[in-house]
RNA sequence: GGAGAGAUGUCCGAGUGGUCGAAGGAGACGGACUCGAAAUCCGUUGUACCGUCUGACGGUACCGAGGGUUCGAAUCCCUCUCUCUCCGCCA
């Protein structure tokens, strides 16, 4: 019955299927997936035959219904209900294949990625991603350099060992100063955002299932990176990403509200199954940690513009850590299917690798319609026609990266740690020495 | 956690199984009146999908969600979710 109700449940625009079908098989194979197009259209087809045949049938009963509202003779009366129950086996058998033929089309038609945008590079793996700027130079220093998982232990001020004990490998306790640094942090990105026009939040750090499948995280299954909370249809959020997708879902925005920029602090979590490795140790890749993340809702026209905003402030608090990075333009293939571009900040991590390398400490995606199709989130314009929204996200301070990238530029040769200026009002100290 | 009440369109709110896509009111929009405004009067005012001569149109579905009964369900039955009130617990 309620079949058309999942129809909702898509990605980028279904009735494009046909008319961008060659754009769509290339930017498939771009992104190194694998969708067979031809064979979701096929489906489209069959889908959209039975759906005439269907409802052509609900309008034969409707009618016959409607013909036995007032009196009549009982002869008549009992044909027209015999012509209305044989028109429900009908519906019934033809509405079960139906339902059949929309399933699969749904679930392969879920599986196409967003669009990407032109300049995005060609690739697939993310050493292939361009660089397309670079402030400051590596760090150099006249002595061996610590790495922050040294430099955390030998100023007690991240406890990796008793976090194993209590909640399991990728745990951390962070102390003494580490505490007031990761406060700090916060509302220094905070405050910038602030004065950027974002509405700040604090959010919850558990959704249901659907926000997270809306935003394109999945909950369920074994490369899941999320963690399911059993028995309630909700999980742990990946990152508030989610629960500011979710603020919106399923509303009617306003033209002249838009664009809503919103910035969210929140816990993320991460389960990384399988993802021991070279960078498994240390605070780069934990379970969980904290993050001041922005989003925006925006009309389609104003989207590429904002997405540069975005990079400009995370770009700005980079800067003000005064910490060396360069931004990347991500390839095709490490998109991920909702981005339709995305930039990601690199900061230079003394202590990663042999002798430095840049790590990922900020991630920025304008996911155009693709989002906000499955959040069902849409806008009426000027005409008074309901459109879909833009969405895009990007990370302001994910702080755990963040203080390996101030630990390890930071140090000095004597074992203490010196302080961006910037974070020294909210820190209320300049250095950590022992 | 225990007991009870409820969920209808942008909002409020009515709705004996057929005449209900849904009364009435508010709001919004358009128009009349006005120098202008208020008041008053008239009209318009949901979304999605399928089809189409892509234009106005035709059809189907949607009254919290899912299922059932029936020739026919907003209305009857079952399950779930959420909201409110009272009690308990608690930061």
């Amino acid at each position: 019955m309620a079949i058309d109700r999942n129809t909702r449940i898509q990605m980028i625009d279904l009735r494009e299927l046909k008319t961008r079908r060659e754009e769509i098989i290339a930017n498939v194979a771009n992104r190194g997936m694998q969708v067979d197009v031809d064979v979701i259209i096929a489906l489209q087809e069959q889908r959209s035959a039975l759906m005439q045949e269907t409802e052509n049938l609900r309008a034969r009963r409707n009618e016959n219904a409607a013909m036995m509202k007032g009196k009549m003779e009982s002869d008549r009366r009992a044909q027209l209900i015999a012509e209305g129950k044989a028109l429900k086996e009908e519906i019934a058998a033809k509405e079960s294949a139906l339902e059949e033929v929309e399933k699969t089309y749904l679930a392969m038609a879920k599986t196409i990625p967003n669009y990407a945008h032109s300049a995005a590079p060609i690739g697939k793996l993310d050493t292939e991603n361009l660089e397309i700027r670079r402030w400051g130079e590596p760090t150099r220093f006249g002595f061996v350099p610590k790495d922050h998982v040294q430099l955390g232990e030998s100023l007690d001020l991240i406890d990796f060992d008793t976090a194993t004990r209590v909640s399991g490998p990728k745990f951390y306790y962070l102390k003494n100063e580490a505490v007031i640094l990761e406060l700090a942090l916060q509302r220094y990105a905070l405050d910038i955002l602030r004065k950027r026009g974002f509405t700040l939040t604090i959010t919850p750090d558990i959704a249901r299932e659907e926000i997270l499948e809306g935003i394109g995280f999945n909950p369920r299954g074994e490369e899941s990176n999320i963690y399911a909370i059993e028995g309630t249809g909700t999980c742990l959020v990946g990152t508030a990403e989610i629960t500011l997708g979710g603020y919106h879902a399923n509303k009617i925005l306003q033209e002249q509200d838009l664009p809503i920029r919103l910035s969210g602090l929140s816990h993320c979590f991460r389960r990384e199954a399988g993802g021991a490795g070279q960078y498994s140790k240390g605070l780069y890749r934990v379970h969980q940690f904290s993050k001041v993340e922005m989003f925006v809702y925006c009309l389609p026209s104003q989207s590429e513009e904002i997405h540069e905003q975005l990079l400009a402030i995370e770009e700005e608090i980079f800067q003000g850590l005064e910490i060396p990075y360069h931004v990347v333009d991500t390839c095709t293939g490490d998109l991920g299917a909702p981005a339709y571009r995305k930039f990601d900040i690199e900061a230079w991590m003394p202590g990663r690798g042999e002798k430095g390398e840049y790590g990922e400490v900020t991630s920025t995606s304008n996911c155009t319609d693709y989002q906000a199709r499955r959040l069902n989130i849409r806008y009426k314009d000027a005409q008074g026609k309901i459109q879909h929204v833009h969405l895009l996200n990007g990370t302001a301070v994910a702080i755990s990266r963040a203080i390996v990238a101030i630990l390890e530029n930071f140090q000095r040769e004597d074992g203490s740690i010196g302080m961006p200026k910037a974070l020294v009002p909210y820190l209320g100290f300049d250095e950590i020495r022992r």
